[in-house]
DNA sequence: AAGTAAAGGGTAATATAATAACGTCTCTTT
DNA sequence: AAAGAGACGTTATTATATTACCCTTTACTT
């Protein structure tokens, strides 16, 4: 099993996180009882290409080129809405933009560490020091959490080696 | 002095927030050698009226109002742009949106508590559990953080007492 | 199997957020 | 006075996201 902070580095690894995910958002659609169709499938797909987010009209052009015929936002703003309602991805505010999720199985807001030099997304395994840091900071205030966002911006560790 | 906790809750002292936050800016710029020009001023009163986040075609719309004639969307973003490389104002990823600093003399990142029910957002302390916590996640991942966002989203103590 | 309601998805138009490119005016510096 | 930098007006454009409308497919009911 692959560490959250370690991201592959191979194309062989990498196909088996495509392949790795698909298999979970069938799992977990299938026990909510909803619908992974073509489109949301493949939108699934192509934003799992890469661990590195995705703008909406990236993928709106990805699909296009697949298709041969230009594609419209609806199209991809209704697959994207459906994975991130089912925790099947991320939206990453601060980049706007729509990474891949590991673990769909249990609802979660992510963290994120975010490479400004391979432009990689790290998501942070739940139950973190951050979590308890910001439940304490709330209780101080008196301010009742309902979800909240982390994007944490840098240089990760393979970048700073090769560095 | 107001704990940052705490927004005021009434007209005469939010004056006094603003004419605090007015005076600070203009010896930070003075400090730093930099031109709070009158549009640049403007803008930050404009964002100061109140502690809600203002979107940036807000203060478009407000700054149209008052001289009567379409203000176009670069005339604003110079203002916040000059007004966030200062630090007198952060800006909120998740919302778009544009929030007051007190707090521009030291550069920093802001961490939020923005109420869904009045808007409000509260600006955190520097130097909170929070930043030990995104540091030592860091640490353990090998990350070198260099910026972070940290938007939480819930309801403040004040309209909790009122429900 | 036919009828029907709900979900999925194509298309055009529009809304919202932000930037690019260019011109002018006003300073300061030389 | 000329040169250069900074501020800002103006027009146009790009990037991101949503609305509204309509048709097809799917799934359920009888």
């Amino acid at each position: 099993m692959l560490k959250t902070a370690m991201l592959c580095h191979s194309h062989e690894h990498h196909d088996q996180c495509i392949s790795q995910a698909l298999e979970s958002a069938e799992e977990v659609c299938a026990q909510r009882g909803v619908r992974l169709t073509p489109l949301r499938k493949r939108v699934l797909e192509l934003v799992w290409q890469s661990h590195k987010p995705l703008g909406a009209y990236d993928i709106l052009d990805m699909l296009s080129r697949e298709d041969g015929r230009r594609a419209a936002p609806p199209t991809v703003y209704r697959g994207l809405d459906f994975l991130l309602e089912n925790g099947l991805i991320h939206r990453l505010a601060s980049l706007n933009a729509y990474i891949g999720c590991r673990h769909p199985e249990v609802a979660h807001v992510g963290y994120f560490m975010i490479c400004k030099d391979c432009n990689n997304a790290y998501e942070l395994a739940q139950h973190t020091a951050i979590d308890t840091a910001i439940a304490s900071e709330a209780e101080l205030m008196g301010f009742a959490v309902e979800t909240q966002m982390v994007e944490i911006f840098g240089t990760c560790a393979t970048c700073r080696e090769q560095a």
